[in-house]
DNA sequence: CTCACCCTGTTA
DNA sequence: TAACAGGGTGAG
């Protein structure tokens, strides 16, 4: 479900709920969204922390505590973050409950269970989650068209697979990747190795431009998102491309196409975007 | 590169 | 009933 625009909200919603609070203890119900260590250690490991933050890296959400520790989690595709009253319902598919000081909680639920966590000790090497491999941050400088170029202008693979490479870039999903080609005028099946030095400069300033702009756009009250549960995404009227295969191409009018692309669906205007 | 897989729920 | 879903990994 969520790229780095949606992870970005679960990130504010966090920081204004539950930065200054102890975690007293942990229940986990299913012990296979624990990637790191097991289970009971996790559980031994975040009780009596102190949250002091709230981190994100590419499509990683960061929990930063007190003394140093962190606890990583990947929503992946049908994760959420819930903070709750005490004693809020468990659900089917609520996997992990962190009671928090103050008797509030908060709820890891998640239907499809891809989602994972990690607990990372103070000074520990994280060699588990996968943050270490990440490529720069879309919204840092060090997202230029010559890195891009130096990363991809040799190479044969679909652009879009490029886009979605969480280690050359971290953050960009398969909503954002055809959002990000709809404005760039490039269709996402075209060999990387084709793109002209334009084309790439046009792609280092929409990357971080649609980021940006779906980020603001997803912008949400605490209230709200615990009213809808986090399903609601306020930015998915603002989509040119995604979920909207067989209707009319916002800027010319001709019906947009669905291919797929390095297994993923793409959605593209067949005239726009060349 | 492509594919299967990890899972369940929703939609056609 | 089958196809599909916003992610990532590992095998071939």
């Amino acid at each position: 479900m969520p790229e780095l625009p949606e992870v970005e909200t679960v990130k504010r919603i966090l920081e204004q709920q539950i930065v200054g609070l102890l975690i007293e203890s942990a229940t986990v119900k299913h012990e296979r969204v624990i990637a790191h260590p097991a289970a009971g250690t996790f559980i031994l490991a975040v009780a009596g922390q102190t949250i002091c933050g709230i981190g994100r890296r590419g499509k990683f959400l960061q929990i930063l505590l007190a003394g140093g520790a962190t606890i990583i989690l990947h929503l992946r595709m049908t994760g959420c973050l819930l903070v709750t009253p005490a004693g809020y319902a468990v659900e089917k598919h609520t996997h992990i409950i962190f009671h928090l000081h103050g008797g509030r909680e908060l709820h890891f639920i998640d239907p499809r269970r891809f989602g994972r966590f990690w607990f990372i000790k103070a000074g520990e090497d994280d060699t588990y989650s996968g943050i270490g491999k990440l490529g720069p941050e879309p919204l840092s400088d060090a997202l230029s068209a010559e890195y891009l170029l130096a990363s991809y202008g040799k190479s044969r693979k679909p652009v879009k697979a490029c886009l979605l490479e969480q280690n050359v870039i971290a953050g960009i999903g398969n909503i954002y990747s055809d959002e990000i080609l709809f404005k760039a005028k490039i269709r996402p099946d075209r060999p990387a190795n084709s793109l002209k030095t334009d084309e790439w400069r046009s792609l280092a300033w929409l990357i971080p431009e649609r980021l940006s702009y779906f980020t603001e756009k997803n912008i949400i009250t605490p209230e709200e998102y615990f009213a809808c549960r986090g399903q609601d995404y306020r930015n998915t009227p603002f989509l040119q491309v995604y979920g909207r295969e067989g209707k009319g191409c916002l800027v010319c009018g001709k019906t947009l196409c669905r291919q797929v692309v390095t297994g993923r669906s793409s959605i593209f205007c067949p005239t726009c975007q060349v």
